[in-house]
This record gives C-alpha cells, structure tokens and sequence, in this order.
DNA sequence: TGCAAATACTTTGCATGCAAATTAAAATGC
DNA sequence: GCATTTTAATTTGCATGCAAAGTATTTGCA
C-alpha cells in the first residue's frame, strides 16, 4: 500500500497548521511594539468592536478557549488594557470594558494590518478573499 | 474612522486561527485511541513517509518548533514509538528512526484521515484542494 | 417552594509554540 | 593550528489551547 492519504503534502490540517502558526508569526514584531500578545489583539480587536459584552460573549466572538481567556484578561487587566467588572442582574456573568487607555490604543493598532499585508507578495486580494471563504466553510462545517 | 481593517470579520489571521484550531481539535478524538497529540501524529506522519532521518530535517518537514520538538521526541521515546541514536560522522546530528511499534502503528492509523474527512459536509474535494493551494501560497510567502 | 439541571466562570494539569540562552561539535579563516 | 563562526540540539521561561474538575448563581419544574 502506498498510504497516499498519510503523506504530509496531502493534509490540509497540517496546511492549516503552518498558514496558521505562519500568520500569527508575522503579527508577533508589530503586536510587540504595543506589548500585546496575538491571543491579546483578538480580544482587543473584539473589544473595539464592542464594548461592556460579557466573558460568555467574548469567548463567542474570539473563538479563544475559556480558560486560557480568564488568564488573558487577567494579564490585559493588569496592563490596564480593560477591567473586569461583575454584572449586577446576573451574578454568573462578568462584564468586560475597556479602559481610557485601552480605547486609544486602537489608533497606534489601526495600521498593524496594513503592515502585515505588506509581508504577502504573492497573494492578491481576490485570493485572500477566496480564502476566507473557504476557511469559513471549513470552521461552519466543523462547529456542531 | 470605521477601523474597518480592525474588524474580525476581515481578519484572515483569525479565520486561519479558527480553522486550524476546529480541525486540530477534529483529530484528537480518533488520534486519542492510537494514544497520540496532533503534533506527535505529524512526527509519525513525518517518518512514515521517511524513516532515520535527523532531527533538523525532522524539523523542517513538519514546521514544528525545534524547542517542542525536543519534548515530543522524548514522549514518543518513552512510548516506544521511536529512538533517538547519535549519528557517527557528525556528532552534533542525532538520527530519529521508528521502532518495531511505531512502524506498525501506520496500519492502525490509516483511517485516520477518512474518519476527519467525514465530519466535513460542506466542503468538496475540489474545494479542499484550492484551500491546500492557497494556503501554500501564504505560507510561501510568509516564509523568508 | 425546593431541588436537580443548566449557566458562567475559574482552576488545574498537560502539551505545545516561541524566543533567547546554553552546550557541544564541526567548519572556516587567518 | 587555533580562535572564530556556524550548526545541531537542549534548556528555560512565558503564553496559550484544551479537557476536566470545581464553584457560584440562576433556571426549570415537579
């Protein structure tokens, strides 16, 4: 047998594996000059969208493990990125808002994309596109 | 100002984070009963297709951390799935070659692939090969 | 009303991914 | 030849991703 379906060359996972760890390098210079971690300005990113939503919610939007997330809006916490606060109706839940200074930060952010996309010279924007699309399938596809 | 480019709807970043996250997260069940990690699964993968190899080439065919690797060479060690020997000519070099049990192993794994392959409904066998071409392209592009 | 089940988080333990420092051995260069 | 540089791995410290267990609260329902 020639186990074709166990070569490397021909797992999209492992595809998946490399574009992913790949991306998530390229952040790494400019996120740093901002002192955020990746995981971190996902949780920015969702924040700037909106603001004063629940941990539940967060989690929701990120796609971040809940667990790794109590961990990472403790550290946000302690850089005064954002405050946890309880919410009052419902005792369970927490309320995450940004501070003064996690608000501002998104103008020194807003061209963090643009700086990564400079990286990428053989990929065009139809193409980046088509890969959304796809990527989106896929994530759908495997969300039960 | 929109920030649109700050949204994480047209972040590619984090649909790659999705994706490769949902379908790492697809394989752990039907890789937990041939006791394995994605990453170790990889590294069988990887010496399936070429035995005795080193660990830098190891490295370079699975885009694995070399830190990481260190440590799931060890795991997979104390399993008895493969041995770590010194090369000979170049005593810097140490050569990674499977045993008796993790050669065999590939038997048990090949279905692996059908098993994750049928969690999809809505992704198509042309669809996924345009996803791999993509993918190649960013991390072609990404990697200096 | 009261108690089991569901929610919302947190905590813990394990397995990486990654950068930086370290160690050992081989290749280079003057 | 010998010191410098390069290469191959390991080690260390930090930040997740994830499953499973634990803790409050709130809901649902008999």
């Amino acid at each position: 047998m020639s186990f074709e379906q166990l070569k490397l060359k021909n797992q999209l996972c492992h595809r998946l594996y490399m574009a992913s760890n790949s991306i998530a390098r390229a952040y790494r210079e400019p996120l740093a000059e901002l002192n955020l971690t990746y995981p971190q300005y996902v949780v920015m990113m969702a924040l700037w969208e909106q603001d004063q939503i629940t941990i539940a919610e967060l989690i929701n939007n990120t796609a971040i493990d809940g667990g790794a997330m109590t961990q990472i809006l403790k550290k946000m916490t302690d850089k005064s990125l954002l405050a946890v606060v309880k919410d009052e109706h419902d005792k369970r839940k927490r309320l995450v808002q940004l501070t003064q200074q996690g608000q501002s930060l998104k103008l020194k952010a807003a061209d963090i994309p643009s700086k990564v996309l400079c990286k990428f010279n053989n990929v065009n924007t139809e193409q980046a596109k088509q890969l959304m699309q796809l990527l989106d399938l896929v994530v759908n596809d495997l969300s039960d």
